[in-house]
This record gives structure tokens, C-alpha cells and sequence, in this order.
DNA sequence: TACACTATTATTATCGTTTATCAAGTCTGT
DNA sequence: ACAGACTTGATAAACGATAATAATAGTGTA
């Protein structure tokens, strides 16, 4: 057993050709049923596994699905557990199988290298992890890829993405349904279209409630471990707070709300503080993380659906879908204090 | 750019073999350092990346290292979650990436043919998933495998074990300095060495505390989601409730203390609960839970070396590792109340 | 001049499948 | 009885790399 089985010796114990018992484990029509039964049978019996990397080889394709972490992003690895369990689920669903590579800064090249080894028949790229030439490369290369995370305005690739727009909307409209009307918000100005889309919610959302736009009160951010303690600290140094900050995604509230309770500021009773994105870490402070949930579970299974669907009906148009995000009230906000309302 | 690139076209545009190329490309000393040159700068300007199907083949590995998930035992996935990083990135320095299967239940089959079909050079048994049987027959095979979270005793088989005894003492140790005396214990009979080393810790502390063992208090549970709940009801309705529980794992002390908030009992006022292995989900709960921390960070890293070193040097003696847990203390667990004490 | 030796490149077999093409045998129908 | 179709199976050519072996040219030495 130590020595792997092949065809061939299934062929050479029935004093058959290896082609024959390729077709009668493969249910090709003309093998007669007596022979795929003996076939079958003495397959079983052997123990006899095809070679994955042979067959790979021949049909051109390897059934494996790719994906990119960088690891020092606890972002994406927070993001990546949630979409984890639907994303194998739905993959294993279609014979496919999830690999992980680990990606550091933006490497484009080792990642347009590793789908060009064909080592992988298509790639989920995270929003974080690519450039615009990488997706040039990849349309030259027709290589199968989608985008998560991020609205890519070009009609030959596909994406999904969540509800920005809508979500960053809602939440700002939360803020001010408690009687916010001080209200700070991080952007992230490099993720263009994830940022415009969060931006135009949160100021739309102020004009519907009439209320004047504040440039003190918007801060930048990034995306890097700890990315939230400078924003926070910027607020506290103006001469008026602000009631309500929305934070560009929950692990920069969960800088904030730190740095907050760490200069005697209670949240939410002196601060509100509204995260996005749903990540496991909005459940780490106290109070919990209010914020804007991306449906993890659905949004994994579906990503898989829409690499399979360009991998096997490439010439399909590509599908880009937007999700719906769910407002979740937890305890980090709350009305503004009287005192400073 | 659409039909990939093979060595062949490399060698046809230089009028040389395919060998010389290969060999030019791996770094082998019998050609002139000036075909060499040659050689690897055509092959940048093709966009030459190997194919690693054929490497694959011809080679007899794949430099994958297999994992299987139970995406229904949310455990799992928060366990999986914890390890990624570490692990990833440490596979990453071996050249190696990981690829995740689903298996459901607990299909040994699926799990023993995808090892024999050479898809993977190495697999990672989480304890959950594999039965005796399975460990003869990867043996039989000598496939390179390693067990993450059960101690086998079996010389022939490398593992990496968090220290339960050590953390399970400490846990009721724990209890016992804050002034608890009647500690209810779940356990998980049907995971053998977890659950004796467990129950070996508990009682040994209770022993050392000279604190008399209770029947009644000693209750089961099971690794599916859900399963605080039973026993949390079970210890509602004893004629006198124990001050503190100590739960088999972090998700089942999510569950319990749901139960006991449910039935307005206050944690940790009225009764303490004190979780296992450090999983996010223990923040999920108010108060955070008390728990024993596995330090997953490392555990990745380390159950990548180790089956990388089966792998690499399959006749070295297989390790069998424990590693040190840390006690941590959150909100989940204080002093007994007063009048119950 | 002949031979050994080195340095470099070529030839060819091989990994284990899949599949296109062929060949042999079996029926069917006129 | 024989052409043609239909079954069933065999042969051999890929897939693209690697590696063992062979071949060639060039150099040095007796």
C-alpha cells in the first residue's frame, strides 16, 4: 500500500489496456458492463486513488480555488474566517477544494505567477490585496478571478460587494435618529470606491437631516493594526468633541473605544461609537460593537459561485452583485449626553 | 499571453533541448552561464511560469499540506480561525500552501482518499475528525500526518497537545482561590485523553483544596452547537446550585451563561463561569469569559513545522508536543456570593 | 596522431492520466 | 452471404516537466 496504486496496475491484473479501465472508471458508454464491473471492483480492491497531479496535468485544470491572506492584516484574517466555513461549503459543493496562499504587501507578481502555474483554476481576489494592472494581467490571461469587496466599474470583471452606500447610510441615519448631530467619521481615501460610497451615505444622510457638514470632523485611517488610536486621538484633542464617531470598520472601533475608555471617556454614555463590517472583533469591547453586518455566511457560498460560474461558462457575463448589510444595535451607542447635545 | 508558456517554447525560441532549459532554469551546474542567461531571460520575457501539474507529477508531490473542516462544528471553525494565520505564514517559509476540504461527519473515506490521490504531500488531523482506524491506515500508507489537540499514544504518530491537565488545574484552581467550593464540571466522555486530563486537573484541585467531589455536579456535553444549554438547565435545577461551572470549552460557557442570564441569574454575581481554550467566541458573552488560553498564534506555526518535518524527514522520530496554556481572567468569574458561600 | 577527459547540450524515458484513432469482433438486414 | 453498423477493446499520442543517459565539441597529454 505503501506504493500508490496505479491504472495500470488495475490494467495489468485483469489483462486489460490502461485505457479501458480509465473509460470504465469514467463511465464512458463503450466498455460493456461486465468489464466496468470487474473493473470497479478490483479498483476498490486495490485501494486504487487516480493521481491527482496526472490527471490535473491532462484535463488542463486542477479543481482548487485560490485565495490570497495577508496575514498582518487582522482585517482580512477576520474577514476571511467569517466567509471560511461558506465559502469550503458551497466549493465542496462543486468538487472544488480551497487554497490558501499567504501574500505580503501587494505582491502582484507572486500572485499573477501562482495562477499562471495553473496550480489553481480561478482566484477570489480580496479588495486589499490587488492593483488595476493585476486585473488587466488577468483579463489578458483570460484567467477566471472575482473581486470581493470592491465595485470594480468594468463590465468584464466580476464582483460582489457589499451594500456601502446603503449600510454607511443607515448607520449615520442611526446616530442621528438617537439625537446625534456631532458626528466624526474615518475614511479611508486609498480604497476609492468602497470610501466614496461610504462617504456619500454619511453625508447624504446628514442632509436629509439638515444637518451642516463639519471638515474637523472627518479623519483618515488605514487598514493596519491599530489604525484606529490616531483618529481617536485627533478627536480628543479638539476643543468640542464630537457625540458620535463612525468608524470606517469595526476593528478601528475597537481601537477607538479604547483609546477613549482609556482617557475616562464612557461609551457610550459620553460617546457613541458605530462600527461596520460585523467582524467578530466588534464583540470584544465593552459595551459590544454597534455596526453595519455584512452577511458572512451568504457572502462566502456566493463568492464561490461566482468564481465557479466563470470558470466553467467563461464567456457568461460576468455577474456583479451588491449585498444587502444589516443594521445591529449593540451597546456602543447610545443618545448623546445631554450636557453637549 | 492566453495559451501559457511551456519550457518548449522557451527551448524552440533558443534553438535549444527542453532539458538544457530545464536545467538552466533550475539552477543546475552543467550549463554555460551564458545559455543560463539566456534561458532565464526569454523565459522572463515569455512570462514563463511552470506548470504545476507536470512539476507535480513528475516530482511525486505537490508542496500542499491538507486540512479538513467540519464547517457544521462552529467550535472548529473558531478553532481553525485562531490557527490560520500562524499557520499559513509558516507554510509559506516551506514553500508550501495549505488547502482546506470539507468533510461531514466524520467520512474517514473521503478524508483517506484524497491522501492517496497525491493531492497532498502531508495532512493535519484535528482531533475532532479522524477515528483509530484512519491512523493505522495513513500509517499503513506512510502518509505524513500530524494530530493537533489529542495526545495518541503511539509513538509511531506526532501531535501537538495544548497542556489540559496543567490548564484544567489551574482553571478550578482558579475558582477555588476566589472562594468557590461547589464547582459543577462538564465533560466530554467520548474524547478520551482531552477528557481525562480534564477531569484529572479538575479533581486534582479540588483534591489539593481538600474539597470533597460531587456526583451531582459532574455533567455531559457534546462539541455540537448548542451544547451548554442541557447542562446549564441540568444545574438550574438542582435543590442547591454550585457558585461556579467550569465549561468543557468557551461555547459551551457562551451557552451556559445565556442560560443563566435567560433565567435571571447574574454572571458573575450569582454564579461564575469559567471557559476553555481562549476562542474569540468567549468575548461574545457580557461579561468576557474567564478562560484558559491555548496560544493559537503559535500552535499554527508549530503544527506546520511538525508536519513539515514528517514530511521532510519521514524516518525522524515523530514529535509529540504539549503546549503551555495561560489562565485568563475576564469578567465571567469572581467571588462567590456571600450568602451561598 | 590518438586518446582521455571535461564542458556543454541533446535525446529519450518517465511520471499516470485521458482521449483520439484504430482494429477486431458481433449483429442486422437485404 | 456480405456490406454496413454497432460494440467493445487496444494502441498510441498527448499533457509539461524532470532526470538519466547519450552525444558532441573542445582541450590537454602522451
Amino acid at each position: 500500500m505503501t506504493v500508490p496504486v496505479s491504472i495500470r496496475d488495475i490494467a495489468q491484473a485483469l489483462d486489460l489496456s490502461n485505457s479501458t479501465v480509465s473509460k470504465a472508471l469514467n463511465g464512458y458508454a463503450d466498455v460493456s458492463s461486465a468489464t466496468r464491473e470487474l473493473v470497479t471492483k478490483t479498483a476498490l480492491e486495490l485501494g486504487y486513488q487516480p493521481s491527482a497531479s496526472a490527471r490535473n496535468l491532462r484535463r488542463g485544470r486542477t479543481d482548487k480555488i485560490g485565495l490570497f491572506l495577508n496575514t498582518s492584516l487582522e482585517y482580512v484574517v477576520d474577514y476571511l474566517s467569517g466567509i471560511l466555513p461558506g465559502a469550503v461549503q458551497t466549493a465542496s459543493g462543486f468538487n472544488k477544494n480551497l487554497v490558501i496562499y499567504t501574500i505580503v504587501d501587494k505582491d502582484q507578481d507572486h500572485l499573477l505567477n501562482v495562477c499562471r502555474t495553473g496550480e489553481i483554476d480561478g482566484v477570489i481576489l480580496f479588495s486589499t490585496h490587488y492593483e488595476g494592472a493585476t486585473i488587466e494581467s488577468l483579463l489578458d490571461d483570460r484567467f477566471p478571478f472575482v473581486v470581493l469587496g470592491r465595485a470594480i466599474p468594468d463590465e468584464r470583471v466580476s464582483y460582489l460587494v457589499p451594500d456601502y452606500y446603503s449600510g454607511s447610510y443607515r448607520a449615520t441615519q442611526h446616530l442621528i435618529k438617537l439625537g446625534h448631530r456631532r458626528i466624526a467619521f474615518t475614511s479611508r481615501p486609498e480604497l476609492t470606491t468602497a470610501n466614496d460610497a461610504h462617504m456619500k451615505g454619511h453625508f447624504d444622510a446628514l442632509r436629509d437631516a439638515s444637518i451642516p457638514r463639519a471638515d474637523e470632523l472627518i479623519l483618515e485611517t488605514r487598514l493596519e493594526p491599530g489604525s484606529g488610536i490616531k483618529p481617536a486621538e485627533q478627536l480628543m484633542g479638539l476643543h468640542r468633541l464630537p457625540t458620535a464617531v463612525r468608524a470606517f470598520h469595526d476593528l478601528v472601533a475597537v481601537d477607538m473605544i479604547r483609546v477613549f475608555q482609556d482617557k475616562g471617556l464612557k461609551v457610550p454614555e459620553d460617546i457613541s461609537v458605530m462600527g461596520f463590517d460585523g467582524l467578530r472583533a466588534g464583540f470584544m469591547t465593552i459595551p459590544h460593537i454597534s455596526t453595519v453586518a455584512q452577511p458572512f455566511d451568504i457572502i462566502g457560498g456566493r463568492i464561490m459561485d461566482l468564481i465557479h460560474r466563470r470558470i466553467t461558462s467563461p464567456h457568461a457575463a460576468p455577474l456583479q452583485e451588491v449585498m444587502p448589510v444589516e443594521l445591529i444595535a449593540r451597546g456602543s451607542t447610545a443618545a448623546p449626553p445631554a450636557y453637549r447635545r
